[in-house]
DNA sequence: GTCATTTTTGAAACCGATTTCAAAAAGTCT
DNA sequence: AGACTTTTTGAAATCGGTTTCAAAAATGAC
């Protein structure tokens, strides 16, 4: 392995002055540095990345938690980190949760052992009194989850704006009788949506029937389920708000498979707006999280903390938008 | 930060012993090793990685280079990927080349750099007399992508024969004007698809017109684009072979829209068997990918190669299987 | 109890970079 | 030319671990 020393003996200086030129600083005559950019090139150097984060101190790399890739949501706003932290000089590290909340304590270490400078999480699995503790060992923020009492900064999106629209839209259609379905019950995402989706009811002078929660919706599967346990209900609901694009796309499959026609029958709205909406049939109305701004503006915000630039209780909120597709609207009837 | 000599100073013993308790060395009395567990413990100690990778020389670390996670194929591959290099106490680096050259050698620096012990390719977008240059800063393997003349581990799908039995099923169902519709054609993964393909007209002793073929299939958008560059033909195809079932949806979407039926009219048979296949209607006939061995067998393969183990010139290959639903067969006509 | 052998322990070197500090070289000004 | 700055350079310390090697302690054999 090339060391810095071979190409300070390559170059008859020595690795003070090397070390120099690798990183353009000053004080160091033209001649030399032409000299050691020469052995550099002779001898194909590259500088030993564990050493160098041994001793700055730093080694380049954010992780980013995530509870899987392969969920669209997730995975596009990994995609748009690793791009925007690559512009930034930093690595990024795609850890996955798995929904585990032994695997994200797992990752969480990476923050103790000084693996990776920062940390975005972008779920959190365990209580957010376990996750604080790590925070002595290095900057963390929050970004598309987000916690009242937690003190760091947070990127996020207007969640209780982006349910109240959806419900508004749907109780603007002429449904009275409107289902929530969702998963994750324990997360705040879920709360804020829930929120908005109450305060829209509210506003028309709405009570939900509680028979009409489903709070255990994750997939296209899940979506089918539901669909059939709705189908086969005395008096069921003419809307259903969902907190996913492929849960949507579940309960429209179930609705075609029993002949139920969407949306004069069921409507349904989505969440997300990811590719499915556009193939299915009805297209599905839903509303759009735009992915990367969030995902910019995380990793901008966490360069700066590792850098202890900016403030600990910033808190960036950005707006969701409604997309009225058919899922919701009857061609024949006007839309809004 | 607490480091190895404050643990050894807490328990009245040097850092060599504090670090053969790490490391779980013999000939540490178990009295010694308990007053290290202690003060451990007591001051929430955890090795510092980059002084660890300096000195082992191993960073455990293992670098995938995937064109991008949002591709449901890859990041199938790497998050399945990631869970078997966990079994195996190593981190997975997903890069992502973004279909470019530089960025693909960007990330092979990693491995000059040595900041991972290895790197699997699933896909190459430089030649390989660029790549092969990185084999002497540590291991490589392919994935999924494989090139002719690499002597390094390979371990891929057979595609020829996936290409094969996909156009066996078409013809079987009567079709002799087939299209054939893919996206990378420098890949040898296509390429060897397309020999299968082709082997499949030639048992028949059918010929291929040069206007079925298209070359710049990728995404749903593609696939619509090609169906109505198709629909207004003079004479077109009765069948269409996909490399991509996104590319299979997206002309079931453009037939559609133009009331034509699927299969009746056009047979459109997918590749990798992605949940899209089972949501659209038809549901689209595929060839399965069994992602899941072919990430378990290269991380293994990968982790022996770090230790120096197994062979260079080692080939796996596994089978891909033919998956019928409805858009290649007609309901009332009989299954094959 | 002595000597040989084995087990346990710690001082110091090492991994490959960066940084400090002081010395050497070059430049400026009487 | 000599005194005083300023620029350029290298030796040595440092980051936080692991490993080598020799010494110390414990054990065993007689």
């Amino acid at each position: 392995m090339v060391t810095i020393d071979d190409v300070a003996k390559r170059a008859g200086l020595s690795k003070s002055t090397v070390s120099r030129v690798i990183n353009d600083y000053p004080h160091v005559s033209i001649k030399k540095k032409e000299k050691v950019f020469e052995a550099m090139k002779e001898l194909g150097y590259v500088p030993n990345s564990s050493a160098r984060s041994l001793r700055n101190k730093k080694t380049q790399m954010i992780a980013v938690l995530v509870p899987r890739i392969m969920n669209p949501f997730f995975g596009q706003l990994a995609e748009s980190m690793e791009i925007q932290a690559a512009k930034h000089g930093y690595q990024l590290l795609i850890c996955q949760t798995m929904y585990s909340k032994e695997t994200e304590l797992k990752h969480l270490e990476l923050l103790k052992m000084r693996q990776v400078d920062g940390m975005i999480l972008t779920s959190i699995e365990n209580e957010w009194d376990v996750v604080k503790e790590y925070l002595s060992y290095g900057p963390m923020i929050l970004c598309n989850e987000f916690e009242e009492e937690a003190t760091i900064p947070t990127v996020k999106f207007d969640q209780i704006h982006g349910g109240y629209v959806a419900t508004k839209h749907l109780i603007r259609q002429g449904h009275k009788k409107i289902a929530y379905c969702t998963g994750g019950q324990k997360s705040n995402v879920g709360q804020h949506r829930r929120r908005g989706f109450n305060l829209a009811l509210q506003e028309y002078h709405l009570s939900f029937d509680e028979r009409y929660g489903f709070y255990d919706a994750f997939s296209i599967e899940d979506g089918i389920r539901i669909f059939k346990h709705i189908h086969q209900m005395p008096d069921p609901p003419t809307a259903v708000f969902t907190g996913s694009d492929e849960v949507a796309a579940g309960i429209i499959t179930g609705a075609k498979e029993y002949g139920v026609s969407v949306p004069e029958a069921l409507a349904v709205i989505g969440f997300d707006n990811q590719v499915i909406t556009k193939l299915m049939d009805p297209k599905i109305s839903t509303v759009e999280q735009p992915i990367p701004f969030l995902a910019k503006r995380a990793v901008e915000v966490m360069v700066d903390r590792i850098s202890h630039k900016g403030n600990d209780q910033e808190v960036y909120e950005y707006p969701l938008e409604l997309i009225i597709r058919e899922s919701t609207v009857s061609p024949i009837r006007a839309v809004e």
